[in-house]
DNA sequence: AATGAATGAGCCTTCATTCAT
DNA sequence: AATGAATGAAGGCTCATTCAT
């Protein structure tokens, strides 16, 4: 009954830690099915191939990601949209609950997002806009509120520039947390370092620019 | 003879465009070779093996790069060490410089970073470790000057955050300006991207932390 | 209940559609249980494996075809056997009914009997031996009696002459079918066909050979 | 200098045995580079994948078969065309020519044929028509020369009836040769089977019909 | 009787690399 | 310096089959 038990989940949890310290074509599937414990045919059977297996790897963390976001933004109902730190902390808070799904639920979301950004992985582009563009772009909106002394284009650099930062320092947590030297405890500790990272964020984004 | 005549010049060139635009393991040898247009031999003949180019294709960047931060910084030598958004400025007019030495080097560059900090690529780690740890170490210390408000891990952590910028931004700036609607001219100016980065950098780094 | 109604026999029918359209080994069990609208599993329990399949394929057609052709031979029991017209007849009409069990039961049975002539097929060759060729060698006999001008050599490679027409057009009857443009009806009518090849194999028979 | 002594000449040699005894599909990429004594990836070094092999074999024998046949046409350039009898020579001198070629060309050719009546080989067909469709066209308009007496339909069966006794002839030549227990010497004369076959299908392609 | 899940063996293909020339 | 041919290892995937229920 407990996660890990059947054959899919363990797949799943065994993908999401090769992908996460590996790569995504770095990882073969035989890594996969040895680390869980199951027959090298059951990814075929189960996700139908490993492309399959990236998707149902991507929704896991991006569905309840983008609830959480959802539930987040739902909260304040009165008429305004939130303001950049709340909406800064919607995001934490979301981001924090898919990790506590998975020690690398995050990270392997995070470099997936990474991927969705090579001229050479349209298919995964597409995937991502379709399951996920909609629900995104309400959270963009919001942000864009709280922006508006930039310019379009200063905005989507800006974005970009913060982006980033989440996509980088999440996806090599694991690697960073190690480097970390003046920490003892090495669990990775999602809450510190978005903690750290917030008001950074916040500063960047609100940073008078070039063109003032 | 004019640099990218030459097979072995040709090859980096190629090699640099594709692992720039799909990665380095998505890369084969022959997608180089056929790009290049010189026999798939020839790749092994020129660097020894795949890594080989690699790492390559690494040096004729980080070379470049190492040499016009360390000019940059022995400019002023008066004693102190440079401000901020001065060594901001350095390390930016380095970057510039990597660029125009061909349109896919920085790019190439920022995605070997990037796969530096996963624990699986420790050869490469320790690749950059020998052979550039010790002229990037300089500029980190007159960064440390410039930052003693911050704990050490806070430090850490924020030129993490700060790195990620630079490494998502520059490793997919070909896609990104792609994306940049607001502009028509789809020439890659780096100029222009990393104008915009450093305010939000500095701000970034100079923000009222969490510790405050 | 109605014949096609319960699973084995939902599993014949697929089989028999798809092993005439694509082959034997080209058509796999998923295709089958797909078309069949059945359990994967299903084929395995109640026919063993692939290859009891195909016997029992082969089983379901054949039988009637022998008892057809015993019946048609003794019609007629004075003594003398049936004249080569005669013959062909009796062939054709049993031919005919196998084809109305089923719209693809006579392409698949002429499909099978070309395999049994693959050197790499001896299984098959001796279920049909022994099954069958007591039945047919009575068949046989009546046909060399009216082909007593022919040495036994030359009978030999005549009958194959024409059971290679006989296989070759059956077997490709929905395809042949379809090729022919001069007719707009496009069901399959093996009466039609089988009335061109009567005249034709008789002719091909009773020719004027080499040895003359 | 050999034929045979080529790493590419060695995988057709292997191939069209392997094929004419077992079938394409049957015949797996290990069983030829096993008995062609080369290394797996040979064939995809040669041929790009399996079908590039085939297609290969397929031009092998294709090619001489119709220069074969056009030669023989070319001879008697008196303005009519060729008798029935005399078109029947010039195609069994060209069959003969081919499987002079190799032991096994002709029996893989007469399969390959076959297989392209098959709905599921599309790929096939459009290779052979565009290929060789033109020139097979030239064959069948002396032989339409000589059957004015028959409605198009009719010609159009009994082609494929003479096309089914050639095919499957010569596609089980190996394996009928050892079934004929007359003759002693077991090697494959195609001339002597053909020598049979001619007078037959002459015979059958003028018989009386059941149109008359 | 029937089925969803799982499996071992094998498939074709691709890879970086090497070798003889 | 350069190359066409060849190779061993490994890749993702498919197959008929089996098993517990």
């Amino acid at each position: 009954m407990c996660p890990g038990t059947d054959t899919s989940s363990r797949i799943i949890q065994a993908a999401e830690k090769l992908f996460a310290e590996q790569g995504f074509k770095e990882t073969t599937m035989r890594q996969i099915t040895t680390l869980a414990d199951v027959n090298l045919a059951a990814v075929n059977y189960h996700f139908g191939s490993k492309k399959g297996l990236i998707h149902s790897v991507a929704e896991q963390s991006l569905t309840p990601l983008c609830e959480a976001i959802e539930e987040g933004l739902g909260r304040q109902e009165d008429g305004s949209g939130p303001e950049l730190m709340e909406l800064m902390k919607v995001l934490a808070v979301a981001l924090v609950r898919v990790h506590h799904r998975n020690d690398y639920a995050l990270a392997v979301l995070m470099r997936l997002l990474d991927h969705a950004y090579r001229p050479s992985q349209q298919d995964l582009q597409q995937f991502l806009r379709d399951q996920y563009g909609k629900r995104i772009a309400v959270f963009l909106h919001y942000l864009r509120e709280n922006t508006t002394g930039l310019s379009e284009s200063e905005f989507f650099w800006r974005l970009h520039f913060l982006i980033g930062s989440v996509i980088f320092t999440l996806s090599n947590m694991h690697a960073l947390v190690e480097l970390d030297q003046s920490t003892d405890q090495k669990d990775v500790e999602v809450e510190v370092i978005l903690a750290r990272m917030l008001p950074v964020i916040c500063a960047g984004i609100q940073a008078k620019g070039h063109e003032h």
